[in-house]
DNA sequence: TATTGTTATACTCTATAACTATA
DNA sequence: TATAGTTATAGAGTATAACAATA
């Protein structure tokens, strides 16, 4: 929204596959909760990739490279995906004293603030999403989740 | 991979978030369902739209206004997308004879073909990782999955 | 020589605004 | 006039290849 955004919004139902059945439940969870995601990325005035990035950078300053590794994506796509976050207050491109070859990206206050807000309304409204079932069965679907999670190496928690 | 994808490779871990805790495991779970969505499009060629697009196209041809609305996308983009499908040899554009304005745009049976095994793979992968949870707590993480998506209205079922 | 980041280039997805053809 | 699709334009995200600066 800020800066002329393009981010799309959310992605609605799309019908059955005649050929498959219903889509996977677990396929249809994802799709409400990515659509979550985008919208509440917006609201904040951040990209998903912006949010992902500043919740990386609410642990303290971090070198490109180890954004691009936390995000798995190509360091060469660092480099502009750091400019528009700067570009928009986002967060600030430092020097390293000891490697002259490195640069330290810091989230900015604005940055931080708006990372904050995103996750916290993030996790308001997946647990808006939870109490949609019975209070009995909230802490058996977390555990669920968290069982899944853990069963499997590398999983992004950021969008 | 195809006709030179630019598609990206799953996106593992980013670590905790200090002034938040660990993130949400419905949005950990979130992202490695997509994850698991990104690698098997790539795996069959297609992109993650171009699974959705040929998803609804299982029902049968549909006219470009019909898709635009069933993946909630404006109908300008569609041009582009039903270009770069129909340059992959996914989809055809043919005639509608009462209106010839409107634009029929029907799978081809390459097209079909990556579809019917996008998804077929999708559904084994997720019961793959439904299978980490004890056998008596599946059914049940199932039906809150389910629970929580007939709760809200617009859930999007492809990727 | 190896590492860090950048630049050049290209492609996908998406949006807004203006336009064409048809109804 | 209203509707279906296209074109023009723009911006975000990502990738590969080549390169510069520093270690």
């Amino acid at each position: 929204m800020a800066n002329g955004e393009t981010t799309k919004p959310p992605a609605p139902d799309v019908g059955t596959h005649p050929d498959l059945g219903f889509m996977h439940p677990l396929a249809q969870l994802t799709s409400l909760v990515t659509t979550r995601v985008i919208t509440l990325a917006e609201k904040n005035g951040l990209t998903p990739t912006q949010a992902r990035i500043l919740g990386l950078l609410l642990n303290g300053p971090q070198r490109m490279a180890t954004i691009a590794q936390g995000l798995d994506i190509e360091k060469t796509a660092m480099t502009g995906l750091i400019d528009r976050a700067e570009a928009r207050g986002l967060v600030e491109r430092t020097v390293i004293p000891h490697d002259r070859r490195s640069t330290n990206v810091t989230a900015t206050p604005a940055g931080k603030a708006a990372a904050r807000a995103f996750y916290s309304q993030l996790n308001d409204t997946l647990e808006e999403l939870i109490a949609e079932l019975p209070p009995r069965d909230r802490e058996a679907f977390r555990s669920y989740a968290e069982k899944i999670v853990g069963s499997v190496s590398g999983v992004c928690p950021n969008a």
